[in-house]
DNA sequence: ATTTTACTATACGCTTGCGTATAGTAGATA
DNA sequence: TATCTACTATACGCAAGCGTATAGTAAAAT
């Protein structure tokens, strides 16, 4: 019945916390001992879950490229119906759960380190990937087809730093209309 | 005749160095002593020209400010001639200078430092007034002419980071074809 | 020729962050 | 009850970066 005097901390804990510190500070704000004092307890611990700082940013670089990547690329939602609505559904998918949040932070870190660059290219590869089936499906080819799968990759991957304070109608209004522009023959 | 023993570097140099630095690691790169070993002297002449690394900091700003966005708002050539041809101008003049090879690292910077997102939200307004004008001189309005803008300045803000590596005749052909689709009634 | 301006080197003290060592403790397992 | 697992606190040494102090020197201005 005794109440812990230490207080114990998952990795998981360990993780999330630095995958804040990393959404509004980027790389360089996730230092071990500042997540220790933000978790209330003392590094050592850190030294426990992971091998240094180092194997931390790898497995935050990691679980980015699944959880804000494969959710899309991978939904089966997404992969069925009319190309149209496929598109849509996409569209609405990445604004709505805010799937680009941490894009500004990890491409800058991909800026300075390999081991970025590395993941961050892949995961660019794909989403490209998808979109392309998508408007090849609508009959799009050759430049016509990459250039409209470029447009809108780019578009949607900044749209959230870029425009993503706007109120939700207005950002409705103007996602139908890009619709329509995008996917006109 | 004597040779000069001590190497005597100016500001312009300074913030040169710095530039470069910020370009390929961000601001967190940009350190005085890392700056000096890299001129080749000590740091204590830093000093000299600048009151301390905010200092520094802040004038990499003002300058990023001035030079990759007031060359186009202000150029006199891109305020002339009918709206299509602005625009492409526009587009070949972002492409060809390099304009937006900052974007990643000031907007990572802007997003821990509101000095900097002051800077950045500033200049962000003004390219997307630039632009509205001349979407507007093609009949465009209300939220079509803002979608198109938008559409327009994110695509083009970050290009040179997504795709910036391509073969320059596919960029043009691209470019071409981008012009047609976003210009199109 | 002397002074002023525009720098430069060397050296110091301070802070922050890293990784490691040592010595615990609470709860689950044997 | 003893031991093992999964942690935790405290403490240390090291490196890098900041800003300051002191003492130059080369070139330009007087």
């Amino acid at each position: 019945m005794a109440i812990s005097k230490t207080k114990r901390i998952s990795k998981a804990q360990w993780l999330d916390t630095a995958l804040a510190v990393l959404e509004t500070e980027g790389v360089e704000g996730v230092r071990v001992e500042r997540l220790a004092r933000q978790l209330g307890i003392a590094k050592s611990g850190f030294y426990w879950h992971f091998k240094d700082r180092q194997d931390l940013l790898k497995q935050m670089l990691d679980y980015w490229a699944h959880e804000y990547t494969a959710v899309v690329t991978e939904n089966p939602e997404l992969n069925q119906g009319n190309p149209k609505q496929r598109l849509e559904q996409t569209m609405r998918m990445i604004q709505e759960y805010g799937l680009t949040k941490l894009e500004v932070v990890v491409r800058a870190w991909a800026q300075s380190d390999p081991m970025a660059a590395k993941v961050l290219n892949k995961v660019y590869k794909m989403r490209l990937d998808f979109l392309r089936e998508i408007f090849k499906d609508m009959g799009f080819r050759g430049d016509e087809l990459e250039m409209r799968t470029q447009l809108f990759a780019c578009y949607h991957t900044w749209e959230y730093c870029m425009y993503g304070k706007q109120p939700k109608a207005k950002k409705d209004k103007l996602l139908k209309l890009r619709h329509a522009l995008l996917t006109r023959k």
